[in-house]
DNA sequence: TTGTTTCATTGCAATATTACGATGAATGAC
DNA sequence: GTCATTCATCGTAATATTGCAATGAAACAA
């Protein structure tokens, strides 16, 4: 069917699994790390990193953007990209709740 | 085309886009969620605990196993599964590693 | 104005994912 | 041996994702 069955998972649920599908990409992760690299703002170059067509970065760009992960902001005729980095932090700590949860030196699966 | 374009892409990437892939389903969340919860080998009630069908639910566990979150061991007529915790500690670093190379109190993106 | 640049959106084809019924393989009970 | 139980796999249908060419929309330069 293709068709997740949201509807009968919890928000919480829900919510770290689009964070993860955000994220399970190595297009959008190599955004992620560009991103990340140069610290600012990013206007423009993103197409030239990636070997991808302008078309697909954009894409990759909305997908990004839609989980929170990056901001984006018009500058004339040029669009700047950047982590959004209050909920950079947000989304590091869901997923730590997640491993966290697990797996200290005593636990003893299997 | 459906189809990524993963050899332009460097291994760290498709490794960490897979690791997300795999955690990116509701259904995969709480599957780990369980395996955590009850801190242990899990044998047959995960059908019971997931509003999906048994061949759903194994489809899901393959792709836990295959992305090296989970294993599972044959124990009797029926299988047991557990997180991975060697596995999983390796796998919170490697996102870590991506969170907190980003976005410090002092980061001043746009 | 016309042209250029930059990025978003649309439309499409190829592939992937999700879900489930049906079936198969292996074990244990009897 | 038969039978039931447990889980994996196969086959299939519905939907989602990926990638790109083509086209729009907006800003700027001349």
């Amino acid at each position: 069917m293709g068709l997740t069955k949201t509807e009968a998972f919890t928000d919480q649920q829900n919510d770290l699994a689009n964070l993860a599908k955000a994220m399970a990409h190595p297009a959008r992760i190599a955004i992620l790390e560009h991103l990340i690299k140069v610290n600012a703002c990013v206007c423009g170059d993103l197409v030239d990193e990636l070997p991808l067509a302008q078309a697909t970065v954009s894409q990759h760009l909305r997908e990004l953007k839609a989980a929170g992960l990056i901001k984006g902001n018009i500058e004339g005729t040029s669009v700047c990209y950047c982590i959004d980095t209050d909920r950079w932090r947000t989304i590091r700590e869901r997923f730590l709740s997640l491993f966290d949860r697990c797996c200290g030196p005593d636990s003893s699966c299997c």
